[in-house]
DNA sequence: ATGCCTATTAAAAATAGA
């Protein structure tokens, strides 16, 4: 079975290639970030020529997560239980469901901005939310696991200069701390390979030739429990689908499992 | 070439991304 994370920056704007991206790939099960859209706008009848069923959870321009699914989609879960508003409201940042063998994921984690900011102390809180609502299933006995864009950057190897990133959101000690006492539920990083350099970024800044000089960072993750990371047969980030007019900002993660 | 930011909303400029 092939599974996937990709964040899309927005699925009008990337239908074309995301179609394509599905077809030529094989991916069975693909989780989506940034939707950029509502429930309503969401191609869902398009997908399900491909063969995929969709379970969204999108409210309108900003954020926006889904699961697509061509091995059952069952069992879906709308929201992060327990998880904090921004600005009085529930933004749509996770949505899970079972797909065949596996219980997944798909989160879009709060960005931060800046350390000072509201917006990143919302962070801190929704992945304590996270760490509450999978602790469960981490430790069962079902293949499980969380993708996304979990908007932070593991270790300094995961920046393309640490330097840069001081005093910046995604790289600061509590952020880490939180993804470590996520991985405390019985989780671990399933490390991606780099189809090209040393690293294997997923997201490179649309300015500034960030793609091109592979200015990237390593965000967008996947955390797998026993039963999952033991099926993984291959993991790489799909770099070719940053290339070109009408790219994401960011590639997809893709893992392929004995399932 | 992998190439100097993009998407949305809305009708110009603001917001967000990281």
């Amino acid at each position: 079975m092939r599974i996937a994370t990709w964040n899309v920056n927005s699925i009008t704007a990337r239908l074309p290639r995301l179609l394509a991206w599905l077809e030529s790939t094989g991916t069975d099960v693909l989780c989506i970030q940034e939707t950029k859209s509502t429930a309503e706008q969401f191609p869902a009848a398009q997908l399900r020529e491909l063969g995929y069923e969709s379970a969204v959870n999108a409210d309108g321009r900003w954020n926006g997560v889904a699961l697509l699914s061509r091995v059952g989609l069952e069992d879906v879960v709308v929201g992060l239980p327990g998880g904090p508003d921004f600005g009085g409201v529930q933004e749509p940042r996770a949505v899970s469901a079972t797909c065949g063998p596996l219980r997944l994921w798909s989160v879009y984690v709060p960005n931060g901005r800046e350390v000072a900011h509201d917006h990143y102390t919302y962070k801190l809180a929704w992945f304590e939310a996270l760490k509450d609502a999978v602790a469960e299933d981490a430790a069962g006995a079902r293949p499980f696991a969380v993708l996304g864009d979990f908007n932070v950057a593991p270790t300094d190897d995961d920046v393309w200069d640490p330097a840069l990133f001081e005093g910046a959101t995604h790289v600061t000690p509590a952020e880490r701390a939180a993804l470590a006492a996520l991985r405390e539920t019985g989780l671990s990083d399933v490390m991606p390979r780099p189809l090209k350099y040393d690293h294997p970024f997923t997201f490179w800044d649309y300015r500034e030739l960030g793609f091109p000089k592979n200015k990237g960072m390593r965000i967008d993750l996947v955390y797998g429990n026993k039963p999952f990371t033991g099926a993984v047969s291959d993991a790489y980030v799909d770099r070719d689908a940053r290339k070109g007019k009408g790219a994401s900002d960011h590639a997809p993660v893709v893992v392929d499992l004995d399932l």
